[in-house]
This record gives structure tokens, C-alpha cells and sequence, in this order.
RNA sequence: CGGGGUGUAGCGCAGUCCGGUUAGCGCACCUGCUUUGGGAGCAGGGGGUCACAGGUUCGAAUCCUGUUACCCCGACCA
């Protein structure tokens, strides 16, 4: 009885329920008691500590540098780009005064009415505007660009329904905001991040991604081009893990951000802007984790090997810690990050079940038949498979499994993946079929009204124009009937 | 902003229709003993403004009126 109600809910039976126990029981957010927005725990922080580590180092690797711009926007920073007002407008916080007083008649705390802003402020939903403004200010001539910086930031949207990592309120992520001297400058960077991107998330966080460009319509707010890479969850939608945006002159224009150029002409600067949120942290869970819990890549990994004595007596204990800490300090050289778990309050059948729900890679067993035999139990996290070893040697065994580990969430997640992609030319076929899940590829003939109608009829939308799709004898569209221009990426999506 | 639902211990809930001992259960928490190779067992213990305000009544978690908060389905967002 007990023992069910710890139990996670199957993925197969709601997906959705097993995700919101997943998160909260894996120790990773949970809800705050304020509206929309989630608090993450230290064990889930850590997790995005090691995604924000390895991603700054990527961007600096490209010359990119991190600085930081004010929370608060003007309002009128936000009119000045008529696409980019219109496409945030709807679920903007705004700061309105800057003064509380206790209220007489009630003695609550109340807004003074009297504190009101001349002019409002926007809490940043993203920060184009206010970097634009300031950019106006740093840039002068050909000699001042490019200009490359990131910001490591919250932001918020008012979202009208939200989930843990995929859609709060509020949320943490990078902006990457550079400006240009030239048009293929810009879009070269824009590009440069996805791939960035892409590299990042499929070899450090072993989720398979579909790069490609975004439809007009599911474009950023203000851009003239969008990239983004799309991962599949294990339920078949596709979840947008990123976005790169070539933003043409818009912004330069907006905030009056010109520059003279080698031949003393009057230009305005090229812009891109390019992120990636929290939001990673719900395909890391979405794409790799089981009933059991999470499943953490190695490299993502905050704990790699956990160690777990059992003994009975603290003779027993000693036995094992002398056998245990020159492995350890032997996995530590190996640059591997483990735990000695001899915490007594908890007891090892515990201990097993909730390092499995953590995700921890490689969990490993001590007791006084390993003593007596010197071995040792290893189970990898991502097959549950055990194992008794020896204990000779073992610290570069698990090194070595470590790396398999790695290899093996990857090849899994990409096997998922590429079983579920699907070629679909009959419209009849592709609504029958989208309610399963997974990725189409459907010939279309680019235009609005045909996208609009596949969303209507099955909630499905076009992620993206692929960029490693044949976009040759592409037929018809399967809508329409007229003939197609892309072979597009249709799922239904978070 | 429309339609539906729920507020009872940290969490999850029963009790409300049909008013009546000291408001109950599971998980979590605390103490003790026994346990420890897959989420321990037993015994004991602590914790409540029954969302808020007013009313009916000898008596209200329960009935009536008002208020408020949150959740779900739409719309919005992606």
C-alpha cells in the first residue's frame, strides 16, 4: 500500500500526470505560490547550472560576452517596433507604482494611489528593446561592431496556462543579442548559434534534434527570419528547444542605431538575437526519463556515481569506508563526480529508489558479501541492468560505462525519434494519423491559409522547414492541391 | 471573458445530500525498540480559525445569503 503511492504514474497510462510527479518528486521545481511561476530546487538547479556552464563556454568559444541590461522597460521602448509590440503585447507584466501605504480604514497594505508612474513600466519578456536602446549608445562606426553579447537573465510572459520548465511565468534563460555591420554577417551569426545549439543539446544533453527555419506565421515577433531546432518528447510532440532569429535592420532602425561604414556612409546596423530557457530542462526529462524516474545523461549529471554501503554495524561501515575511499578519490582524478551515500537515517532499499528517480547514472553497491568477495554491484540508471564486478580496477570501468551511458541515451532517443518521423502526402492520412504523435513530412505550398487550416482541423502545426530534408520533387500539397514549394515538419507540439 | 468544479493538518482526501459525542483517514513529521542486499515493522505522540463574513438554530464543516481564492474546459500562448 505504501509502496503504490510513491510509485510515479506510468508514462503510458498519462503522460502528463507522470511528468508533474516526475519533476516534483525527482526533487527538481515545484509550484510557487505565485501565479504561474515555479520555484526550482536545489537539485534541479544544479542540473541547469551544468547547462548554463557548458553553453557559456560554447558562446565564448565564438566570441560572444556576457553582460548584463535592467529588468524594468519603458514602455515606449516596446512601441517602437510595431511586429515586436504586437506579438508580446498580450501577456506583458507592467510595474505601475512604486509605493505601497497601509490603509486606514482596513489596515491592510495597499497600492498608494497617489504613487502612480508618470510612465509604465515593462517587466522584460525578452530584451531586444532595452539593448537596442542602449546599443544606439555604443555604436558608431564600422570599428565599434560586430557588438556580441549574452545576458543570462529571467523574463516574463503572463501565460494564460502554464507547466513546470515548459511554460511558467516566469523563467530563466540566455539572450543572445549581437549587431552587425553587414546582412550576411548577421545572418552567418544567426545561423552559428542554432548549430550551437544543436551541438550542444545532442551531445551534452543527448536529445536529437530537427534543424530548420520557421514558417512566417510561427515566426518571432519582429524577425525576418527564425531558426530553430525541434526535439521529439516521448509521447510524439515536438518541443521548440531553441530559437536563432536574424532580425534584419528592424531593431537598428527602431532604436536609431546607425553606424559610418568603410566608405563613410550612413548605415544601420544588423541584428539577430538568439535563446534557450529552462524550458531545456522539460526536454531532458521528456525525452530520456522511464517509470522509474528521471535518466540523467552523464554529462548533465550533478551526482555521475552514487555509492551506497550496506552494513549492519559500524565495524561493517568502517570495513567498507576503508575499502571505498581509494576509489573514490581514484573516480575523482578520473574527473568523475561521485557520492558516498552512508547517511544512516535512510535505509539502502530507499536509497536505490530515490537515486533511480533522481536520474543518477551509475548507482554502486557495497556489502559484506562484496567484502568478502571484493566485488562490487554496479546498476547503469538507463537500462536498469546490474551487474557484480570486480573491485580491481573498477574506477575505469566506470568511466568507460559512463561514456556508454552517454552514447546510449543518445542512440535510444534517436531511434525513438527517427521511428516516428513519417513521409505523408494524403491529407485524409495525416489527420487519421497526427493524433498518434510523431513528426510528418508533408509537402506544402508555403502558404498561410493551408497552414492555418491544418492547425484548425488538427491542432498540429508546421515546426519548421528542415534544412537536411530533400526539397526536391516535392509533388503537391497535400491541402491544397497546388504545387509545393517545402517539404515541412508538421507536429503537434508543446 | 464564457461553461464547469473545489476550498477540512505540510500534501492527498472522507465527512456536507439528511445539522447532534472530543472533526476523521492515508502519506509526511516526532519518540522508542526491532530492522538494514529494492521504497521497513510495531507501539506511542504532535499538529485544525473545517476559505472569509453575516444569518437561521438549543446546537453549524454540514442549511441560507454574500464575498474571496484556486483548479479544469474553452479563448490566449507555444
Amino acid at each position: 500500500m505504501a509502496k503504490e503511492l510513491k510509485n510515479l504514474t506510468k508514462r503510458s497510462e498519462n503522460y502528463s500526470k507522470w511528468y508533474n510527479e516526475l519533476v516534483s518528486k525527482a526533487d527538481l521545481a515545484e509550484q510557487a505560490d505565485v501565479r504561474g511561476c515555479m520555484t526550482i530546487k536545489p537539485y534541479g538547479y544544479s542540473i541547469w547550472e551544468k547547462i548554463q556552464h557548458e553553453l557559456d563556454s560554447k558562446f565564448k568559444e565564438t566570441g560572444v560576452q556576457n553582460a548584463y541590461f535592467p529588468l524594468l522597460i519603458p514602455k515606449n521602448f516596446f512601441g517602437r517596433e510595431a511586429e515586436h509590440v504586437e506579438g508580446f503585447a498580450k501577456e506583458c507584466a507592467v510595474v505601475t507604482h512604486y509605493r505601497l501605504k497601509v490603509d486606514e480604514e482596513t489596515n491592510n497594505i495597499i497600492v498608494d494611489p497617489e504613487a502612480r508612474l508618470e510612465e509604465e513600466y515593462i517587466i522584460r519578456p525578452t530584451s531586444e528593446t532595452i539593448i537596442w536602446n542602449t546599443y544606439k549608445n555604443w555604436i558608431h562606426s564600422y570599428r565599434d561592431l560586430p557588438v556580441l553579447c549574452n545576458q543570462w537573465c529571467n523574463v516574463m510572459r503572463w501565460e494564460m496556462r502554464t507547466r513546470l520548465f515548459l511554460r511558467t511565468s516566469e523563467f530563466l534563460w540566455q539572450e543572445g543579442h549581437t549587431a552587425h555591420a553587414t546582412r550576411e554577417e548577421a545572418e552567418e551569426r544567426a545561423k552559428m548559434m542554432l548549430k550551437v545549439y544543436a551541438d550542444f543539446v545532442e551531445s551534452f544533453m543527448a536529445i536529437p534534434v530537427v534543424q530548420g527555419v520557421k514558417s512566417e506565421t510561427e515566426r518571432f515577433a519582429g524577425a525576418l527570419d527564425t531558426y530553430t531546432i525541434e526535439a521529439m518528447m516521448q509521447d510524439g510532440k515536438a518541443l521548440q528547444s531553441g530559437t536563432s532569429h536574424f532580425l534584419g535592420q528592424n531593431f537598428g532602425k527602431a532604436f536609431d542605431v546607425q553606424f559610418i561604414d568603410q566608405n563613410n556612409e550612413l548605415q544601420y546596423a544588423w541584428a539577430t538575437s538568439w535563446g534557450v530557457s529552462t524550458r531545456l530542462m522539460g526536454a531532458l526529462i521528456m525525452t530520456h526519463s522511464d517509470d522509474n524516474g528521471l535518466v540523467l545523461p552523464p554529462k548533465l549529471a550533478p551526482i555521475q556515481v552514487v555509492i551506497v554501503p550496506i552494513y549492519k554495524t559500524n565495524e561493517e561501515l568502517n570495513t567498507i569506508r576503508e575499502k571505498v575511499y581509494p576509489i573514490i578519490s581514484e573516480l575523482k582524478n578520473l574527473g568523475i563526480t561521485v557520492k558516498l551515500d552512508d547517511d544512516d537515517k535512510r535505509r539502502p532499499g530507499f536509497k536505490f529508489a530515490d537515486y533511480e528517480l533522481k536520474g543518477v547514472p551509475v548507482r554502486m553497491v557495497l556489502g559484506a558479501r562484496d567484502i568478502q568477495n571484493n566485488t562490487v554491484e554496479i546498476m547503469r540508471r538507463d537500462t536498469l541492468e546490474k551487474e557484480t564486478l570486480p573491485i580491481e580496477n573498477i574506477a575505469n570501468v566506470l568511466k568507460a560505462l559512463l561514456d556508454d551511458i552517454q552514447t546510449n541515451c543518445y542512440t535510444k532517443a534517436k531511434n525513438f525519434r527517427d521511428a516516428h518521423i513519417y513521409e505523408c502526402t494524403d491529407y485524409e492520412d495525416f489527420k487519421k494519423r497526427i493524433t498518434e504523435g510523431g513528426f510528418f513530412l508533408c509537402p506544402w505550398d508555403g502558404t498561410a491559409e493551408t497552414e492555418a487550416k491544418i492547425k484548425d482541423d488538427t491542432q498540429a502545426t508546421i515546426r519548421c522547414i528542415p534544412f537536411n530534408v530533400n526539397q526536391e520533387n516535392l509533388g503537391v500539397d497535400m491541402v491544397s492541391g497546388k504545387p509545393a514549394k517545402y517539404r515541412a515538419l508538421i507536429a503537434r507540439a508543446y
